[in-house]
DNA sequence: CGCATAGTTCGTCCCTCATCGAAGCATTCT
DNA sequence: AGAATGCTTCGATGAGGGACGAACTATGCG
């Protein structure tokens, strides 16, 4: 009854678990197309085009347009804040469900994140490039390394083309709390994972599966 | 998708008008039963109560049991932190619906807030007892100061009895964004406002009209 | 100029959840 | 004990809003 700022409006917009991801995915701090926000909330471009308008309205994010791509990103520093706090608070309140979580211990290990790697072994082949200083990682940024460029083509991917996407890009990984690696070479890495049969997807399941060979082959070139 | 804390459930328990209320008005500090958070929520009992169910088993209040009062209270500096935080998103994106408000001026300048007196007139008034050391305020606290006493009493209002309920509370005013005077001293004071016909109520509304003259009196008690 | 990709809008279905009145407990006061 | 508060639970009602498929718009590519 009493008049204020209208808090319930914008707690109700993050307050809807589609929207919760994308707010969430969007934390990393590099805008992501409708598309991808899609994916990552886990509803269809049409609903999540909705929810984004929404955000837009309510004044959470913003809009980068470059030629046909739409980033969206979130409105500022004041609401990246915002989510933290009420991240900080759900952690805080339910620990109940974030620890045991073995309601697909395979997703924790490997998992698909729209069209990279994510998960354990993600998480630790990030570590183990940037290491062997393949990988530069400065803050939030990753780059090529000087070696970069030769050791990928080793393995038959080529990093020195210039998409529009960045080649690297680090990404949040929820289940372990540290970043795993985006970007077109993400992506590159894991249509090789595919390519090369080290690993299949789980049928209607973001879980990737390595083969017992294939885990080992994958763990030569990335964990070596 | 990711599995994180679940961020999407807190922020819909505060995401609902009700219920963003009541966790604003527990934001000054102090236990609030369930009936009052009903009227400062305006909605039913029944309603409230549901809502209390729901912020309780979501872990964002506590409850104190005393006697037959049930206090609730926010569950600690954090879940405040989290209001805070979504209060100044609320702020920096919505500026549109704070700031002319005419919907209801005389709501603005003095109206009731569960039993005492709210609005410009009712900080103004806590504002001048301060000033003049009948009230001293410490904080968030407020105690009676040595005057207290006779002053009140020459009104007609016995201060020293000692009822379960505080005598002096500060109580967070949303319209002026400044505190004003609860407890039961200022149940008492808004009940001699009435007593005296200085002012009466709006109908079906929280809204407090003070007659000409009976503000010039009210004046030359409280703000002289 | 078509074709393809990215995105939004529309229409419809359905489910959750807020709301309230009435009745049920529980605690305290007389 | 009986009465009176303060609060919760129950049951029924209703509305808001999230979901998707299909159709539409816009931008870029060959």
């Amino acid at each position: 009854m009493r008049e204020g700022p209208d808090i319930a409006r914008i707690a109700s917009l993050v307050g809807d678990p589609a929207r919760a991801n994308m707010l969430n995915a969007l934390m990393g701090g590099t805008g992501l197309t409708a598309s991808e926000l899609a994916l990552e909330a886990g509803v269809s471009l049409p609903t999540a085009s909705s929810h984004l308008s929404k955000l837009m309205e309510g004044g959470l994010l913003t809009l980068a347009s470059q030629g046909r791509h739409r980033y969206y990103g979130l409105a500022g520093p004041q609401v990246a804040g915002m989510i933290e706090a009420i991240t900080g608070v759900a952690e805080a309140v339910g620990p109940k469900r974030v620890r045991p979580g073995p309601r697909d211990g395979a997703m924790r290990v490997a998992r698909v994140c729209y069209d990279h790697l994510a998960g354990e072994q993600a998480v630790a082949m990030l570590d183990r490039l940037v290491e062997k200083d393949i990988l530069l990682r400065d803050d939030r940024e990753i780059r090529l390394g000087p070696s970069a460029s030769s050791h990928f083509a080793a393995i038959g991917i080529d990093v020195d083309a210039k998409p529009r996407r960045p080649v690297c890009r680090a990404c949040l990984d929820w289940s372990v709390r540290r970043s795993h690696l985006a970007g077109t070479l993400g992506a590159a890495i894991l249509d090789k994972i595919l390519l090369e049969k080290w690993a299949r997807r789980e049928k209607d399941s973001r879980a990737v599966i390595f083969s017992p060979p294939g885990k080992q082959a994958f763990e030569k070139v990335f964990l070596s």
